[in-house]
DNA sequence: GTGAAAGCGCTAACAC
DNA sequence: GTGTTAGCGCTTTCAC
C-alpha cells in the first residue's frame, strides 16, 4: 500500500552519457537550436528516445522558456470560452507549447491572485480572456511577459488585444428588435469591475450602444437596463427585475447567451411566452444558443478565430515582437425564433 | 514601443537582506517551517509584505513542492466539470495550492501528452477527471505523485478514486421510463477508450446496467444502443441512429445531459414533440437540465461534494498518507418534463 | 534557534 | 561543431 519508491528522473546528463556527448548538445537538441551536427543530433534523438527522456519543466523555467502559455478564465461555465480556446489549441498545435488554464474567480482580487500564479509558474505567455483587474495591471503583467487581453477595448502599447466590435453587436441586437416592431426594448449588462475602466469593458460598450441605437430611435424613455452579471444566475435576476417594471418590456437583450438562459427561466416562471409575449436576445452565439428548444437569436462573434489570433500574437511576442498589435473582429448577426414581433396591443 | 526592461524579480536573498536575516530563515517562514523565533517571523513577513515578495515556482519546484495541483479535464464544454471544480476550489481555499487545468482532448494520446504536462510541471497532486489512457498510465503516475481519479471503478492501491454510483444512476432511469410504461428504451454511450479498461469506465457502466435492467423486466428486444459520445455533437448523431430504426423508441436516455442537449437537436429536427413522442432522460443534472425549456430529467450526482472530497483526498496524500481511499457518491433521479408516459397506440 | 553552503536540472556564455 | 562551466531561486542538510 506505498506509493512505491519514486525512481529517479532521467535528466539531461543521462542522455548526454548515454548517447556519449555533451549535455550543452542535448539541450540544443531539445530546443532545436544553432550548432548540432545530423548525425549527433539523430545519437542524441535515439538517446532520448530510448531513456524515455521528459525534459523537467521547472528546471527550464529556470534559466529559459516553459513552453506554457498560461490562459485566465473569469470562470469555466460560460459556453463562449471553450470556442476561443479551441481557436487557441489549434493555432499551438504543432508547437511545443503547453496551455495551462487558471480561474479567475468572483471578484479582481481573485483573478490578482490566478494572474499571480501564472507569472509566478513563469509561463511563456500570458493570454488573459475579459479580465477585469485595474488596467495598470494588466501593464505591469505586459511589462514582463508576452501578453494578449482578449475582451476590453483598451488600446495599449504594451501587450496585444483581440477583440470583438462590440457596438457593431448591440447595435445590430437593438435595431433587429426595433425593426420587429419593438419599443419597450429592456437590457441585461454586467456590472463593471474596477470604475475606472469601465468605458473600455465590453458589457460597459453593449450597455452604452444600446442606450445610444434607442435614443437615436425616439426610445429615450424606453431605457431599462438591469445590471447584474453574465452568468445563468444574473441573467436570472435581471429578468425578474425587467419584468417586475410596469409596462413590462415586449424584448430583452441579454448581454452573454449565458444570461439569456437565466432570462429564460425567469421568463417561464413569469408565465410569458418566448416571443409571444415577450422576446429574448443574447450574445456569442454559444452552440446551446442553437438548440431547438432555445433558439436564441444572438449575435456571432468567431471565438475559433479570436483564440487562432491571440495564440499567433503569443506566439508573435514570444519570438520577439515588441510593437503592439490590436486585433478586431465583426460580429454578425444570427436570428433566431426567440425573437418576433411584439404582441398586438 | 519597447516591452521595457523587466525588472529583476524580487528573490528570496532580498527578504533576507532587507529583513537582516539569512535565506534560509526566509524559507522557513515561508513554508511555515519549524525553527523559527517569533520576532523573526515577524521581521521576515514584514519585509516580505514590503518588497512585495512572491516565491518563484520553478526554483520551488526544483528542490520542494510547487503548492499547485494539477486538473485534467477531457473538454471544457461538459457544463458538469465547472460543479465538480467549484467543490475543489472551495476545499483548497485558505490553504496556498493553486490549481491549474489542461485538458485532455480527442485522443488517449492527446490526454496522454497533457498528463506529461502536469508531471512536468512538477505539480503536487494530480486530479484526472474522466481519463481514457489506460489504467497502467494512471498507475504509472501515482507512482511518482498523489493521484485523485474522478470517475472510473477501477480500484487500486496507487491512487484514491471518486466516483458516482453510475450503477443506481442508471437503474433510476430506466425504471424511471418502464414505470412510465415505456418499452421501447434506447440509450446513448459513448465509446469506450482503452478496450481493456471498458469495463470500469462510468459510460460502460450506464450502458450495462441499462442492458441488465431492460433484460431484467423482459425487454431484452427492444435493447438498441448508440455508441456514440458524450457530446453534443455525439448526442445528435446517436439519436439520429435510434430514430433511423423501426419502429423507433419512445424513449432515449443519454448518457450525459450534453448528449441530451445534442438528442433534442435531432428530435426537433425529426418533428418529434419531446415527451409527447419521445421521452428523453440525461445523467448528471447540469443547470441547464433545470432549463424551463430543456426541463430534463437528469440524475443528480453531487458535482460540489465530489470536487471537494477530490481535494481532500489529494491533501492528505500531500501530507503523507499512502493507503489507498474510495469515495462512492450515490445519485438520484430528478424528473422533469422531458419524461412522461409514451403515446397511446 | 540560526546561517553557510550544496545542489535540484537546465540553458547560455564562452573556450576550444 | 563541440564541451565546460557558471549560475537561475529555492530547500535542505549540517554545522554552529
Amino acid at each position: 500500500m506505498s506509493t512505491g519508491g519514486r525512481r529517479r528522473r532521467v535528466t539531461i546528463a543521462d542522455v548526454a552519457r548515454h548517447a556519449g556527448v555533451s549535455t550543452t548538445a542535448v539541450s540544443k537538441v531539445l530546443r532545436n537550436a544553432y550548432g548540432v551536427s545530423a548525425a549527433m543530433r539523430e545519437r542524441v534523438k535515439a538517446a532520448i528516445e530510448e531513456l524515455g527522456y521528459r525534459p523537467h519543466a521547472a528546471a527550464r523555467a529556470m534559466r529559459g522558456r516553459t513552453y506554457t502559455i498560461g490562459v485566465l478564465l473569469p470562470e469555466l461555465r460560460n459556453p463562449f470560452f471553450p470556442d476561443i480556446l479551441d481557436g487557441l489549441y489549434a493555432q499551438l498545435s504543432g508547437t511545443d507549447y503547453q496551455v495551462i488554464i487558471v480561474t479567475g474567480g468572483p471578484d479582481a482580487k481573485a483573478e490578482n491572485r490566478a494572474i499571480d500564479a501564472l507569472v509566478d509558474r513563469q509561463v511563456d505567455g500570458i493570454l488573459m480572456v475579459a479580465p477585469r483587474v485595474a488596467r495598470a495591471r494588466l501593464e505591469e503583467v505586459a511589462c514582463g511577459l508576452p501578453t494578449v487581453v482578449l475582451g476590453p477595448h483598451e488600446k495599449s502599447a504594451l501587450y496585444d488585444a483581440v477583440l470583438d466590435d462590440d457596438e457593431v453587436g448591440a447595435e445590430l441586437v437593438v435595431r433587429h428588435l426595433i425593426g420587429l416592431g419593438h419599443r419597450r426594448i429592456a437590457h441585461i449588462g454586467q456590472r463593471e469591475g474596477t470604475p475606472r475602466r469601465a468605458a473600455a469593458m465590453l458589457h460597459t460598450i453593449r450597455a452604452r450602444t444600446y442606450e445610444r441605437v434607442m435614443r437615436e430611435h425616439g426610445l429615450d424613455d424606453e431605457i431599462a437596463i438591469a445590471t447584474t452579471s453574465y452568468s445563468e444566475e444574473g441573467g436570472y435576476r435581471g429578468a425578474r427585475e425587467l419584468l417586475g417594471r410596469s409596462p413590462r418590456p415586449t424584448a430583452i437583450f441579454a448581454g452573454a447567451d449565458l444570461a439569456a438562459f437565466g432570462a429564460l427561466t425567469a421568463l417561464h416562471e413569469a408565465g410569458l411566452a418566448v416571443p409571444g409575449e415577450v422576446s429574448l436576445a443574447g450574445y456569442d452565439n454559444t452552440r446551446l444558443a442553437a438548440l431547438s428548444t432555445i433558439s436564441l437569436t444572438s449575435v456571432d462573434q468567431d471565438g475559433d478565430v479570436m483564440g487562432r489570433t491571440a495564440g499567433r500574437l503569443l506566439l508573435e511576442r514570444i519570438e520577439g515582437r515588441t510593437s503592439s498589435v490590436r486585433f478586431s473582429i465583426t460580429p454578425t448577426l444570427v436570428p433566431r425564433r426567440s425573437t418576433a414581433p411584439p404582441p398586438q396591443t
